[in-house]
DNA sequence: GTTTAGGATTCG
């Protein structure tokens, strides 16, 4: 019989915290710092969490005693805090352990047992905790993205941060501020580990053990305050390494042969959750990795293709029979923040490879967008023309109004007016010297249609009432008075106006005809305008985005051109001058792919399908590429 | 009953 009696925990939502209490809280792991010791006297744990209200609280833990944090291993765990003390920092709401502070950690994973990870020795535990723990695992489910962080070794590409679980081999001290671990997770590399010089004797762990697995094995240096940590690891225990970074090195080697192999780092500093944790063996996650390493092919060696030198051209291409491509066919990789629209059975072939092989031809390739050009995006909207290929400025607004001016007749003539085809209105402006405005409403089948059905010709219009006119009519032709007949403006001009959007013609490739063959128009109430300037005799101007993409994928950086109407960025380049929406769907898209203020480790990743071609410049061959068949990825719009 | 850190990658 307990002399205590039952206690009942109230649960505060995360929505509800107020500063200056101390409460009981339950939530899903958002982001975690493992237990690391502080500057002060005590361990640190930073912890932010989020619940079903959708209110996240980041968590500042402190104890003397690393076993008196919780105990969170991924992203998704979920844990429950007693007497956390809720205040305000910097006006934002966080919590802080105060004294009794105890907590619990589950995992996160939909149907796995709820069982929980503490170092108390008594705790409360009821069905009313169990069905916390379930109902929080069933709306991070659909509420929350599971971690992309974690990787298998075959998945690791140079340039990114990762989180790898993995047994340790080896171990040994490097110099003062880096230390050496020896890992393998039973997978093989893209890339061949590189291999840190030290001592022989230095190295502590199985040798032979760790030389039987050669390239299995990868090599981690550890930097600053992991040092410690890494030095009281035991051999053969089983760990998770966060935001471990890869970085691509080309080795010269005594032949002068390039060799290409992979770095690993664990920085130091605490950033991103940067460190280190040892699992327990109860783990599922190690269940799994045993398994992993049980069934590891110690057979087949690394290939020496990928350590090849640069004078070989015989870089492994889509062609190469049964070679498998550079990157691996990824299982559990990252998303790409582009997609390929077709060519999916193509394997990806890196961007060195490219950059060796003779034009003209196809690739698939994986790399991150190390900067763009222009940064404008008023420089990079232009006019194309689909038919001789020239690309050309959009006119600016403040030389439309001029080019309007020169272009049109000083006077309408009244013999044009009232036709079968329309019928006309004049006005005289009371200022501006009495110029003259006529505006011809184009009818259907003899009838004047509604005005939002309605083409109108104006003679002599300004900008301003041009789009006004264009807010309230269908269309906007702008025209002058010619010898017989009402004629279009020269294609400098517009040719068509709709609502915000100026419509523009090839001047090399038009031969303009009469307006009356608007009457040829079976559909007088879309004006589609490709139709309009088929019977008027205009080869339409297409918006075309055109940019430069200097692109990384830690082989070779290669510039690609990109010429897009709206199937890239999934956004009319026709309306985004006149819409303050796509603006801002663009602005964010470009930021998405080059995050300010990060380095490119933390872009992401966009395939791309690319195709080489050859351009002569006077007596100049260059080699030119182009991005094709690639679109933003849904989930990222 | 203090401080630590207060998420936001290194530059080896």
């Amino acid at each position: 019989m307990s002399l205590i009696p039952a206690t009942h925990y109230i649960y505060t939502p995360l929505n509800q915290l107020k500063g200056g209490t101390i409460v009981n809280v339950y939530g899903v792991v958002k982001f975690f710092k493992p237990p690391y010791l502080s500057k002060g006297t005590d361990y640190c744990s930073v912890v932010t969490i989020v619940d079903q209200t959708n209110v996240k609280l980041t968590c500042l833990l402190f104890s003397g005693n690393y076993e008196a944090l919780p105990k969170i291993y991924k992203i998704g765990d979920i844990v429950r805090f007693h007497r956390l003390k809720i205040q305000e920092y910097k006006k934002e709401t966080q919590g802080i352990t105060s004294s009794g502070f105890a907590s619990l950690t589950f995992e996160g994973t939909l149907g796995a047992p709820v069982i929980p990870r503490t170092s108390s020795k008594y705790f409360n535990f009821s069905t009313k905790d169990h069905k916390m723990v379930e109902a929080l695992r069933v709306w991070a489910s659909s509420h929350l993205s599971p971690s992309s962080a974690l990787l298998k070794l075959c998945d690791v590409q140079p340039m990114q941060y990762f989180d790898l679980t993995c047994q340790l081999l080896g171990k040994a001290e490097v110099d003062g501020a880096s230390f050496l671990l020896k890992v393998w997770d039973g997978n093989r590399t893209p890339f061949p580990s590189w291999r840190v010089l030290i001592q022989d004797l230095v190295l502590e762990g199985d040798i032979s053990h760790i030389h039987r697995l050669q390239n299995l094995t990868i090599d981690i240096l550890v930097y600053d305050n992991h040092v410690q940590v890494a030095r009281s690891l035991k051999i053969g225990s089983f760990l998770r390494i966060y935001s471990l970074h890869t970085k691509l090195q080309s080795v010269h080697s005594e032949s002068q042969a390039t060799l290409l192999c992979l770095e690993f780092h664990l920085h130091g500093g605490t950033s991103y959750g940067r460190g280190i944790t040892v699992l327990p063996e109860s783990n599922s996650d190690v269940d799994q990795l045993k398994k992993a390493l049980e069934s590891a092919d110690l057979t087949s060696q690394h290939s020496d293709r990928f350590c090849q030198s640069e004078h070989e051209d015989s870089f492994p291409t889509p062609s190469s029979s049964g070679s498998v491509s550079l990157y691996e066919v990824e299982r559990c990789q990252q998303l790409s923040a582009t997609i390929l629209t077709d060519h999916q059975y193509l394997e990806k072939t890196p961007l060195c490879a490219i950059l060796k092989q003779k034009t003209p031809k196809q690739y698939r390739i994986r790399a991150k967008l190390r900067s763009y050009k222009p940064k404008s995006l008023y420089q990079s909207v232009k006019l194309h023309c689909p038919k001789c290929h020239s690309l050309q400025e959009v006119p600016q607004e403040g030389n439309l109004d001029i080019i309007l001016k020169e272009n049109a007749t000083k006077t309408p003539d009244t013999k044009l007016h009232n036709t079968l085809l329309y019928d006309s209105k004049i006005w005289t402006t009371e200022e501006q010297g009495g110029r003259k405005v006529a505006v011809h409403f184009v009818k259907h089948n003899g009838i004047l249609p509604l005005s939002n059905e309605c083409l109108i010709l104006i003679e002599g219009g300004t900008l301003s009432e041009i789009y006004k006119l264009a807010n309230k009519f269908h269309s906007v032709i702008p025209v002058k008075s010619g010898q017989e007949d009402l004629e279009l403006l020269d294609l400098s001009a517009p040719f068509l106006i709709q609502g915000k959007i100026l419509h523009y013609g090839c001047k090399q490739c038009s031969s303009l005809r009469s307006i009356q063959n608007l009457n040829s128009l079976v559909d007088k109430i879309s004006w589609i305008p490709s139709s309009v300037a088929e019977v008027l005799g205009i080869v339409p101007l297409q918006y075309v985005f055109v940019m430069t993409f200097t692109l990384d994928d830690g082989t070779g950086v290669l510039e690609a051109y990109l010429m897009d109407t709206d199937k890239f960025f999934q956004i009319p380049a026709s309306e985004i001058l006149a819409d303050d929406d796509f603006q801002r769907s663009m602005e964010m898209i470009m930021d998405m792919f080059c995050p300010p203020g990060r380095k490119i480790d933390a872009y992401p990743w966009l395939e791309c399908f690319l195709k080489s071609y050859n351009v002569t410049n006077g007596t100049e061959q260059q080699v030119c590429y182009q991005i094709f068949d690639t679109t933003v990825g849904e989930d990222v719009i």
